[in-house]
DNA sequence: CCATTATTTTTGACAAAGTCCAAATCTAGA
DNA sequence: TCTAGATTTGGACTTTGTCAAAAATAATGG
């Protein structure tokens, strides 16, 4: 994220203190929770509210500035990474989560012609299996 | 499912009427969360705890009789059909969820080379979009 | 620059979906 | 039938997130 108050002010958001370091952290955390966001960013800017944190995520993920993902058995994890149709990795042993490059090649990589009348926006796609460290653990 | 006892007894799982009752129910109401299965299983056998409902749904996902998905703002849902790498498509409006045949066409749909060391073994997919119904309804 | 107004932030209660634990009950096998 | 081990139950608890009202803050117009 270049300058998350110009990305702000585009997308005609008020600017806050808040506001700016929820997204300075999910720039730099890649795939991280509220949670883990929150934290990150109450060594920034000293305090934030649970409920706050939440809101700039909403807002923001309604803007479309960042993107949710929401694997099973785990919270929704947050990105910058928007528009380049990306997927993911998850490991199902420790969570650890990657991005991949979508298999198909094209964005959206989705079917164009609809199924069952459905008018599909988005294929999401989440490649589950065990992450290097954890097949190490397995072994041993 | 033909005989959810028989079933049981080929995973070596102890034969109870809960049991019996919510596999029964997941056959007969794919896609239907842990609530609507305790639910259905009421009107089948009277009575059953949520906690019930919860292991039998966790003991048959982990032996493969069942299979688990968990679309986003959903909770979990269960269905009868294993195995045969189909994917879902979940309308965003109403969560109306059905099958759709693996876009691929050969299971199970994922790449043989690993990513970034990563051994997988599911390529989970959902298509998000718009079922017939809600598109009637955002016209009027 | 200041006042106004609408938006945000905060606090605390609340809700949904599941899990944990210990006691009671039941199944399978001898 | 009896016993050991597994399952079911009830209740408390956890996690993740939302709702609502009051307090604080940002943007706008004069």
């Amino acid at each position: 994220m270049r300058d998350p108050e110009a990305t702000l002010r585009q997308h005609a958001l008020p600017v806050t203190a808040q506001r700016i370091a929820v997204l300075r952290a999910v720039s730099q955390h890649p795939h991280a929770t509220a949670d883990d966001l929150a934290e990150s960013v109450r060594t920034e800017i000293g305090a934030i509210s649970r409920q706050s944190v939440y809101n700039v995520l909403n807002v923001l993920t309604d803007k479309g500035i960042i993107r949710r993902i929401q694997p099973a058995h785990s919270p929704a994890l947050y990105e910058d990474r928007v528009g380049d149709n990306h997927h993911h990795l998850v490991c199902r042993s420790c969570g650890k989560t990657e991005d991949v490059c979508c298999a198909v090649g094209e964005a959206p990589c989705l079917h164009a012609h609809d199924h069952r009348g459905f008018r599909i926006d988005e294929a999401e796609v989440i490649y589950w299996g065990t992450c290097p460290g954890c097949q190490q653990k397995s072994r041993s």
